[in-house]
DNA sequence: ATAATGTTGACTGAATTAGTCGTGAACCCG
DNA sequence: CGGGTTCACGACTAATTCAGTCAACATTAT
């Protein structure tokens, strides 16, 4: 039940992504670094992103990547859809084929997981993960600003 | 996202017994081509399941494999983890280190997704599997009876 | 004894994942 | 124009995991 680093990474990238909204392209070596992706792996995901609507790219220098909407109108869920294809728990929950449920005994169990998942997957955009990161990093910032 | 099979296996094989609680041991043969499942394979799941506590197997003629408990007292969540080890979509949910939140960002919502599952599996006992499946059988049958 | 059954671990093939690399294309600047 | 910067894409590879087989062995009933 692992989410691959395909989604792991993407999800960082586009969260990088959001962060820098409004403030022109960043570039994947950037990304790369900021977010500890393999930079020319990297390269596939925004490929990928790309392709579903979800970044702008520009090349030459200067250029780089950008979210191609707000960071409140893109959910976690579709975001990793487009890179991971379905996260359906199982075929049969995907495919509904009653004919396996006899067989399989279980479906029922995991659409409910599913269901939750996919729920908790959409109701979380770009912003939500920006905004709690930065909650957290004012936490940690405070507690060693007595260093000055 | 995915299940592997040795869990949906797993599962399967843990219902099959579950019906047959109380009549005896089930042979392997028998397990295996009701639910689908390569029998060689089913060996190893049943070795696992045995070590973890939850079947009880008797050797030599009449012998085969039974529920070392009663099916309420077995919940999935259980059953997986003794096959699958841990269920958590992430590396960091699990561990709960801190550093790499920062970096990853995301935690926080698999964690909750985690939970969720975690709750809705350790909710779910065999008992509440086979009788799920009962209830489907009889609508089956009841819808053919014309045929007599 | 012997036949039926479970037990174990080594082994294998296939599939998927996780990348790398090279070439090319667009763009900017002087 | 020409050279440096950056993305774009597809071919290729390495590593890992998954799924499953097989053979030798242990235990028990009769």
């Amino acid at each position: 039940m692992k989410l691959s680093t395909k989604g792991d990474y993407g999800v960082r990238a586009m969260i990088a992504l959001a962060k820098r909204w409004g403030e022109g392209p960043v570039q994947r070596h950037d990304i790369a670094q900021r977010r500890q992706i393999p930079e020319s792996y990297l390269d596939h995901l925004l490929g990928q992103l790309r392709r579903a609507g979800f970044v702008r790219s520009t090349r030459g220098p200067g250029g780089g990547h950008e979210l191609a909407m707000p960071p409140e109108e893109i959910c976690l869920l579709h975001v990793l859809e487009a890179l991971e294809g379905s996260l359906a728990p199982m075929q049969c929950v995907e495919s509904g084929r009653s004919e396996e449920e006899s067989i399989c005994g279980q479906t029922w169990v995991w659409e409910s997981i599913y269901g939750h998942m996919r729920q908790t997957l959409g109701e979380t955009s770009l912003e939500d993960l920006v905004n709690h990161e930065l909650e957290h990093e004012q936490q940690t910032t405070r507690a060693g600003s007595y260093s000055i």
